[in-house]
DNA sequence: GTCCAGGCATGCA
DNA sequence: TGCATGCATGGA
């Protein structure tokens, strides 16, 4: 991966097995929107971002090499092989067919705050539908960027909010796991950083603990916000791909479960 | 109107 | 430990 600053952006090239669309849009990431020249608008780590692929480039428009270096660089996982790793998982014969078809998903590294609060709010839930509360959530008690833009508010900002608060917007029975959550985190008696250099096991139970987090929701945030590749979450989709591995998952996932099961979760969500 | 969505807490056996 | 049930909301 090399980069160059062009005028104002930054142009990427030497990024293979990145696709904006199966990236952007599968379902790990809830704040991107596809712009009509086909880029892709969002906000993350604080930052504002309109990203477009030109040939073999990535354009990051308008963006600093401190914005670059310092947030998108590891948010979209550009240090790591994804060719080599998807060659590995091409061992297995429905991941084979499947990356072959969707080539191009990456993992996000995503804040380990807002991925958790998302995957709480997941929960029961489309993912149209997800979308519309975090906007919601993120319009109302997030920083404004302008333009119509909004980060993703702090534990501080919602450990003021009240369950109602919540409700209003549209969060239906999470609202009182959003509240606690918010609070417990902002008392410091959930520490994500702590969490975050655990073994993954220790780091799952401490989610599990947390009211309103089961297993799901616990290793969508350890695979989206936590980097743990490991992680392997099963929702109503992939217990219907798991009838395809009744012996277990085969010897090629191993490290990277979570990178395979975007592909499959991909794979049902569009046949099954 | 009914069914479903990147599930979880709770109660009960 | 495992299973049944209730839960908010909006789109199909």
């Amino acid at each position: 991966m090399t980069y160059e600053r062009v005028k104002n952006d930054i142009v990427v090239k030497g990024v293979e097995c990145f696709d904006l669309d199966l990236t952007l849009d599968c379902g790990q990431a809830f704040r991107w929107v596809k712009q009509e020249d086909g880029s892709y608008s969002g906000v993350a780590g604080g930052y504002y971002l309109n990203i477009m692929k030109d040939g073999d480039c990535f354009i990051f428009k308008d963006t600093s090499e401190e914005a670059f270096e310092g947030f998108w660089r590891h948010y979209f996982d550009l240090d790591k092989d994804y060719a080599a790793i998807c060659e590995r998982l091409k061992e297995d014969e429905l991941l084979a067919s499947t990356i072959d078809t969707y080539y191009g998903i990456r993992i996000l590294n995503q804040d380990s705050w807002e991925a958790l609060c998302s995957f709480v709010i997941s929960q029961q839930n489309n993912i149209k539908r997800i979308k519309l509360i975090i906007n919601r959530l993120c319009a109302a008690y997030g920083k404004d960027l302008g333009g119509g833009s909004y980060t993703f508010p702090s534990a501080e900002t919602l450990s003021k909010l009240s369950v109602e608060d919540f409700e209003a917007l549209g969060t239906g029975y999470r609202a009182k796991y959003l509240e606690r959550l918010s609070k417990g985190v902002m008392s410091g008696e959930i520490d994500l950083n702590k969490i975050k250099a655990l073994p993954l096991d220790e780091a799952r139970k401490e989610l599990l603990n947390i009211y309103g987090v089961g297993i799901k929701v616990a290793n969508c945030a350890l695979l989206f916000g936590f980097e743990f590749y490991s992680a392997f979450p099963v929702d109503v989709w992939m217990k219907r791909v798991m009838e395809y591995y009744p012996d277990g998952l085969p010897e090629c996932f191993e490290g990277i479960e979570g990178i395979a099961q975007q592909y499959l979760f991909h794979w049902a969500r569009n046949n099954l």
